[in-house]
DNA sequence: GCTAAACGAGACAGGTTGGTCTGTCTGGGC
DNA sequence: GCCCAGACAGACCAACCTGTCTCGTTTAGC
C-alpha cells in the first residue's frame, strides 16, 4: 500500500493522511508504530531492498544466468523486462536520494542501500573471478543507474545498450 | 537567486513565499510575471539548459578537446571538475524528472532538455565521423547520467570510470 | 469476566503551500 | 498638475502538511 504509493509518487508526494485513510488504520495507531513519517519511509526502503534489489533483481539474475559472468549480464535482461512494465517507476533509492539530498537521513539511507546493490555486483564479480572487483562494481553500477534514468525518459532499449557496455567492461576485467 | 535554490533543493523544496521574500519582489508582481510557480520552474529549466548544458558543458568540452573524439571525451573531464565542487547538486533535469514524474509538464520539459543534451552529443559524434550516432549518443548519455548519480552518492571518481567506458564505446563506433 | 492494551475514527494544533487581493507609493508621459 | 501602469508590502484564502489528542470500541491475557 504505502509501498506502491512511495514508489510511484515519491516521499514528498504522499502525505500521512492519505496513507492512513487508504490503509484503514487510525492515525494514532500509525504513529504508535512509526515515530514519524520518515521512519515509515525508512521501513519502505528496507522492504524495497529486500523485495526489489534482492528478490527481483539479484536472485532473478542468478537464476537466469549459467556462469557468474552470464549472471552479471542477466541483470540487464531483468532490467529490460522491468523497463517495459507500464508501472515502471525507476529506482526508489535514486529517487529519494535526489529528492531529499545526500545530507538528509533518508538520502543517507538511500546511499547505503545503493552501496548494498553494488555489493551484490561485487560479489558476483568475485565469483566470476574478475579483477579489481571494487572498481568493476562501481563502473557497473554507473551502467545500471544510467540505464534506469534513460528508461525513465522513455528509452525502452536502455537495458540493451547498458548490457553491451557491460560486456566490454567484463572483457577488461578478466584475468 | 531562484536558480540556485531550485538547483539545490528541488522544485517542491522551495516555496514561492521564500522565493519572493528573498528576491525583494512583491507577490503580485511575481504572479504578474509568471502565471504559476510551474512557469517559473519552466523558465529556470530553460536557463539551466543555456547556462549549464550549453555554456558549462558542451562549449567547455569543445574548447578543451582538439579532435572531435577528444571533445567528446572531454565532457567527462568537465564532469570530473564539476563533481569535485562542493556545491555540486546533480542534474536539475534528472532531479525534476524523477521528482515530478514523466507525466507532469515539468517532467516532460525535463525529458525534452535531456534530449537536447543527447543532441549535442550526437552532433559531436557526427563531427567525429562515428557510425550510428543515434544509438551512440543514447549509450553515451547513459554514461553521463549514471556518473552523475554516482557522483551524487559521493563517488568522486565516477567521471573517470565513465570516461573509460566511453572510450570503448567510441572504439566500437569507428568506421 | 475483568483489566489493559490496542484499535478506528476523527477533531485539533501549528505551520506551510500556491495563489489572490487590497492597499500605498513611485515614475514617467501629457 | 494629472493620470495611470506597475512596483512593493502584506493580509488573506483554502488546502494541505506532520503530528497529538480524545474519544468510544474491540480484543487479548489471565
Amino acid at each position: 500500500m504505502a509501498y506502491e504509493l512511495f514508489s510511484r509518487r515519491g516521499v514528498r508526494g504522499v502525505g500521512v493522511n492519505e496513507l492512513i485513510s487508504r490503509s484503514g488504520v487510525a492515525k494514532a495507531s500509525f504513529f504508535r508504530h512509526f515515530a514519524s513519517k520518515d521512519e515509515l519511509v525508512l521501513a519502505f526502503l528496507e522492504r524495497r531492498d529486500q523485495q526489489w534489489t534482492v528478490e527481483a533483481i539479484v536472485s532473478e539474475a542468478r537464476r537466469k544466468g549459467g556462469t557468474p559472468e552470464e549472471q552479471l549480464l542477466a541483470i540487464f535482461d531483468v532490467f529490460a523486462e522491468w523497463f517495459a512494465r507500464d508501472d515502471f517507476e525507476a529506482c526508489s533509492f535514486i529517487n529519494i536520494l535526489l529528492e531529499m539530498g545526500s545530507e538528509h537521513p533518508l538520502g543517507q539511507a538511500s546511499i547505503d542501500y545503493l552501496a548494498r546493490i553494488r555489493g551484490h555486483v561485487q560479489q558476483l564479480a568475485e565469483e566470476a573471478g574478475l579483477q579489481d572487483t571494487e572498481n568493476f562494481s562501481r563502473s557497473w553500477h554507473i551502467l545500471m543507474k544510467g540505464s534506469i534514468i534513460s528508461a525513465a525518459e522513455g528509452d525502452l532499449a536502455a537495458a540493451g545498450r547498458a548490457r553491451q557496455l557491460a560486456g566490454w567492461l567484463i572483457d577488461h576485467h578478466r584475468a
